[in-house]
DNA sequence: TTTTGATGGATTGTATCCAATCTTATTTTT
DNA sequence: AAAAATAAGATTGGATACAATCCATCAAAA
């Protein structure tokens, strides 16, 4: 397998490849997803298309009811400013809490990806940006140790199209310097403040977007 | 089929199954959930209990490694006071955007909910008004247009006993004293009371908790 | 003694088959 | 002609069977 992720179970590749699918408008809003169908386009069986599916229901991108199989939920404008105020909240909460466990290791770790993020934006790398953005927002709420709220996180970034915020013009660069401002706030060992940061940080990305869709 | 609820499917009643031993403790947290004992046990084959632990996994319940299985997820004090602040701040929003979209029908039955508990109170009967509790909650919640917070705000309720918060003593007259005054923002018309009424009823229910496990 | 490597049993992952349910089109009834 | 009943096809739900993976145990080598 030369795939750039080997996935440890057939179900983990499916679910990334529908999801890849939803994330493209492959298979567009609304759509119903017939295992039998995906069955036969992925060349496997339908059992581990049924799980995939689960998962994707707990992500939240498609909805699946008893006897009638998966539909692809749409996303709305709505929606977006939902994902983002929640987002905003819950990222905030996290990295309050995460601060004041983090090493000084993490902390270089996070201007290294910060540095990292600079050059992917004079190389015009987006997916490169896009992966370091995560690492960088994981990494700040490593500390926290409540669970269920880190798991939110992660699932919201991973149940919508991370580039898609990217894309904005010069989004790249301002998200970056706010991201240095967040450094400065873990040097002056703020966490209010940082959640401050990472709240405004969210809330921006959200509202450029939303004025973009429109 | 006379069960109270008539499932359409196995892997629901398999579910609600599962989820009741979890919360009664018949199965203890950390232990490992192997799906042909399920199986035998529950007289099904082990595709049901595929999905069904798929689906508690969701709920946060247990946890599911490939190839390694599912195991019950334990909840320290910690998990208690996570689940209860989240849980403060998304049914405070919900009920804040929900609440100009509430028509008269609805407040009327918001107000014989109130009375079912208070009858509920003085027949000392626990169930009822556990289930009224959470039927008020849902409605008042009913007018937000908002998905995903509400699936989580249903999501919290059901991955957790929610019998456990109310039998604390006298906890559910406070509780309903609560909720009357939710009714009274209502008729006010002032949705960021109602907010923060949602908030520090649902705060209370949780530091009461907490105390009562040290 | 410690580490490495095999081996067998336990458990999960996947495929295939059949049954249950839904959907749609057609026929029957009013 | 409209509504209700019916039947056929499509699709999902569940059972069984087999393959892949993990894990503990023990043996062999360093």
């Amino acid at each position: 397998m030369k795939q750039s992720i080997d996935f440890t179970t057939l179900q983990e590749k499916v679910t990334a490849t529908i999801r890849e699918a939803i994330f493209t408008q492959t298979f567009k809003p609304g759509e119903r997803l017939i295992q039998d169908e995906l069955a036969a386009k992925l060349g496997v069986s339908r059992m581990p298309i049924r799980e995939a599916l689960r998962c994707l229901e707990r992500e939240g991108l498609v909805e699946m009811l008893p006897h009638k199989g998966a539909q692809v939920i749409g996303i709305s404008k709505e929606d977006i400013e939902e994902l983002y105020y929640l987002r905003s909240f819950l990222e905030g909460v996290t990295v309050q809490k995460s601060m004041n466990f983090l090493t000084s290791n993490d902390r270089e770790e996070l201007q290294h990806l910060v540095e990292k993020m600079d050059q992917d934006i004079r190389n015009n790398n987006l997916d490169l940006f896009v992966n370091h953005n995560q690492e960088f927002h994981t990494l700040l709420q490593k500390g926290c140790s409540w669970k269920k709220v880190k798991m939110l996180n992660k699932q919201f970034i991973e149940g919508y199209p991370a580039h898609v915020p990217s894309l904005i013009p010069h989004s790249m660069q301002v998200s970056n310097e706010e991201h240095k401002a967040m450094l400065e706030a873990l040097d002056q060992k703020d966490p209010v403040k940082l959640r401050q940061l990472v709240e405004l940080h969210i809330m921006r990305a959200g509202e450029k977007l939303t004025q973009l869709i429109e």
